[in-house]
DNA sequence: TTGTACGCGTTATCAT
DNA sequence: ATGATAACGCGTACAA
């Protein structure tokens, strides 16, 4: 509400002068600055971004857009997001899908994180640019402007059932997630290669098909307790899932670990209450480092290649 | 990035006659006005909400802001917001304090939802007005300009605790939250007065403080444990606490609700987990109801009263 | 230290 | 039916 011109009359000075101490420029008279900071304090002042971002052509704000409620941990992501945002100097705002859109076009953001799946590859080509760079989370997009943070699905799996093989175990089970998510896929790869790598079959019929949620676990383990063909240990593809089938277990009178082992990955908070071992995505890390690798290519020192982060196996009381 | 003046140009018409076609202005022939809405479709033009407001000093764009990033259902009270606002033609931009504060000011907003503590009301007073009305959750400040959504705490307090009387506990418990949080207050006060009206003396050794975290729940109920002065029921400000206090509880082989019942206050999602008797807080409908008072105090159909969003008691499984 | 032209995308007004 | 152009608001930059 109060602008440039209001401190200018003010402090009666010219709207130049008051530009000049804002910008902490040397030519102005000491006790003109001071007269004048003094009454941007008291009226609380803060320069207007459009107004700067208009003759200028270049603003701080960048966009982060995601649209799925149900994930808690996206306020992690977002919390990393605005910590190196505003350690460098960017203001953030968070949007939803079609309002980003919107957000994205006017020339008053400086880059996108985008995050969600429904924000299509065409759109983002379509607006990523020099002056818009754009950086995807937990996708991969062809295209200079537009640079992808997706988390190390594979290795760490590998990790995982490589420690169970060493374990002992041999019969494995696996729920898995929507097909066609990378994450799913990556999950689902390691875990076939690994068995494959150590000689161990994987019979097809112990694979469940599963889709993220709880309910899709529990009507997995369900069919796997009336199938008299228990596996020794159950592998899925999240957490929901591993925890709706622990249910289901529980209900059929099945002991976990005693009767099966179950691991899950992301660690979701409801993880550590059912002692559940999985795999931690550093959350908070992923939105940090998302922000740093827009900053860098805003800044032009971009770095081609994608960005990994890597996770950690979380060892708790559901393997034997 | 593609405007007005893109689409004139490949359409070989003036921006004039492209900005009438948007606005849906009669005074176009009809070739002309297919072929420019062609082209609009064909690059995806959306209009430049920047521009737009330069001109008419008006936007649809409706700032929430918060910065709590440890509270899950923060994401369920966005939802609703988000789907109360699009489904009525505004967008949301979602704020952390210190961009909110640019953003607030900025005119390229049509009003703000505040949940954030840390923006002071002083703050908040200096920006609302009628060009700008503000909905503030979880506070109540006096301002033409401002209203509050709030939950009623004290309602659904009274009716746990004479609930609970009515089951026969007489020697209660209580974890408070951080003192000067509204909703302690209230719901303390409910608790105080509930009993007080069955003429059931409250020892005030049998208050604990806390600070709504699990860790203070944790460390009351290790101190009530030592106290060899077990209260039959432990009624806590929050259900972080509460689940903190069954954990210190069975730490010391007390069992819950064998040894002595506890009630929480929010239904977080750990809540169901540990079959925790709660009150349900509607989050969704809360973040609705916030946009709709907001959408009205826009359009002028302010609504002076204080928003009260009334909760529902969780029976579960740790009451006797 | 001041005056003022300029930049942005859109819309309204007035001409043609 | 279509076009040319001023105006909107805020902050910056450059000449005075």
């Amino acid at each position: 509400m109060v602008g440039i011109k209001d401190i200018a009359k003010m402090a009666g000075v010219s709207v130049s002068t008051v530009s000049n101490v804002i910008n902490g420029r040397k030519n102005v008279g000491k006790e003109t600055r001071e007269r004048i900071l003094q009454i941007c304090e008291e009226v609380g002042y803060q320069p207007n971004l459009i107004g700067k971002s208009l003759k200028s052509g270049k603003t701080n704000t960048i966009v982060f857009n995601f649209s799925d409620f149900e994930r808690n941990f996206y306020l992690k992501i977002i919390k990393g997001i605005n910590d190196y945002l505003s350690e460098n100097g960017f203001d953030l705002i968070v949007c939803t899908t079609s309002s980003s859109k919107n957000f994205m076009r006017n020339n008053f953001a400086r880059g996108a994180i985008v995050l969600d799946k429904k924000m299509d590859n065409e759109f983002l080509v379509s607006v990523a640019d020099e002056q818009f760079p754009i950086v995807v989370m937990d996708r991969i997009v062809n295209n200079d402007y537009i640079q992808s943070v997706i988390v190390e699905n594979y290795t760490v799996m590998s990790e995982l059932v490589q420690t169970l093989i060493n374990k002992g175990f041999r019969n494995f089970g696996y729920i898995g997630g929507i097909e066609s998510s990378l994450d799913h896929q990556e999950r689902f790869q390691a875990f076939t290669d690994t068995l494959k790598n150590n000689n161990i079959p994987f019979q097809r019929t112990h694979y469940y098909f599963g889709d993220f949620t709880e309910e899709s676990g529990y009507r997995a383990a369900n069919i796997i307790t009336l199938s008299n063909n228990l596996p020794e240990i159950l592998v899925c593809s999240n957490d929901n899932m591993a925890i709706g089938a622990m249910k289901a277990l529980k209900e059929s009178n099945y002991s976990v670990p005693g009767d099966i082992s179950v691991t899950g990955f992301d660690d979701a908070t409801a993880a550590e209450t059912y002692e559940l071992t999985t795999v931690a995505i550093p959350r908070y890390e992923s939105g940090y480092l998302a922000a740093k690798e827009l900053v860098e290519m805003i800044q032009g020192t971009r770095n081609k290649d994608i960005f990994k982060i890597s996770a950690k196996i979380k060892w708790r009381n559901t393997v034997k």
